[in-house]
DNA sequence: GGGGAGAGATGCCGC
DNA sequence: GCGGCATTTCTCCCC
């Protein structure tokens, strides 16, 4: 491919916001919050309309290498290849990609103002259990959303039928032992702001390893088997779908 | 762009196992761990050889969707559209994208077997405080790579002058509160397994939050200011670069 | 802008 | 495969 025609499209591309896209072999060294170098190898580059810039090998979802958003990308020739070298001052990083032969090169003008509507989080999942309080147990009566940010971010927190404080962390997949601490955490911490002696702690997720388990009934806190609500399983058998949004 | 052309071109692309990357305009629906719709609009799909799909905004250095390694994909015309079908069956996981224009479309048999060597993470900067016990405080005596792995995964340990134990967290960047807590969660494995009052936490960061400083010296801890190691800083005034490599 | 915490987290290593 | 944990985490929310 021709190197000078590469350059011209490239500058072209990056001066009127295009997303490029460029097929190459080449080498990859970074140099800012931390080091790396990738030997030769084929990959893709992609510079978004935000002068993001992301290296991808041709296997795995994340990208090997990439520089964060305002970065500036100047592409130029160097004795016989190209070199592709983006900066970010403000953030004191450095990308110098050396390139050994371009198999393609592809820019667009994309143009794209939506947000991802997603449903299934850990929000979900607290907002389910306010609704359903009876999912932790009979007699959970949970507070309003307002006094529950007045204590910070516990997910779900209230009073079972006998008036003691319950404090509910919420985890959409397994819980973990970090889950565990945080738990925690949020306990000592309602302890100590109301000077109370007791105050339960409820870890609600679809399961939970074993050692966090362990360390769980330890501390005297409970596990429910709560999974977070799926827009798509409730709606499915009644004859709506997620395309019909 | 002509509809059988672009199936055509995208079959004999994935089932050779090339990169592929498609420019096009259109709805992007996902139902799997959680559910997700993304509206009409301009973005980048990329389907690797490893059959992982992302599906990339011109903004944003993540993927908005994708479907992880070993999906299938089957691109086929619906009336006046073309659909592009992923599903993962094993993970139950599915997407449909509903393309209403394709501006681009370019396949590659991308080839690469390196992988990325990353200098300055965690683990070097245990490294470091290992060969370098006197920036933690003098007299510090780590024990061996052997005995450290007995204990489970505490990055730095061993005896201060007066024969405590102590246990070294290491984090590459500040300090929050899951950091002290993880901190804590080791100090009180090692204490019960090894039957002591008194084990020391140290906490070796570049910097910590203010409310994790409070916390670790609530819990009797210590922070010191370490910074993980940066090859580049320590060769660049000694000739050596990064490219060297 | 910093702190805190989730993520459809992903990826790596160890058992 | 699961468990435990780092990540150049990234992203969002809220102060």
């Amino acid at each position: 491919m021709d190197y000078e025609a590469v350059i011209s499209s490239f500058n072209d591309a990056l001066s009127s916001g295009k997303t490029i896209v460029l097929g190459f072999k080449g080498k990859v060294v970074y140099s800012g919050r931390a080091e790396s170098v990738l030997q030769d190898g084929d990959r893709l580059a992609i510079i978004k309309s935000d002068r993001t810039l992301l290296i991808h090998q041709p296997s795995g979802s994340n990208p090997v290498n990439y520089m964060k958003e305002g970065s500036e990308h100047h592409l130029k020739k160097d004795e016989h290849n190209l070199v592709l070298s983006s900066r970010n001052l403000p953030l004191k990083e450095f990308m110098d990609i050396y390139i050994k032969a371009v198999y393609f090169l592809h820019a667009a003008p994309l143009l794209d103002s939506q947000k991802l509507q997603l449903a299934g989080t850990e929000r979900d999942m607290a907002l389910m259990l306010m609704q359903n309080p009876g999912l932790i147990e009979q007699g959970f009566t949970p507070l309003s959303n307002e006094e529950h940010t007045k204590y910070g971010f516990i997910d779900v927190f209230g009073y079972d039928r006998s008036q003691n404080l319950v404090v509910v962390e919420c985890k959409r997949q397994q819980a973990d032992l970090s889950a565990v601490t945080q738990l925690r955490r949020y306990v000592e911490k309602i302890k100590k702001m109301k000077g109370l002696a007791r105050v339960r702690g409820v870890l609600a997720a679809p399961k939970i390893s074993p050692n966090a388990l362990a360390m769980l009934t330890d501390w005297g806190f409970e596990f429910r088997a709560v999974s977070p609500p799926n827009y798509f399983e409730r709606h499915s058998q009644g004859q709506k779908s997620l395309e019909d949004f």
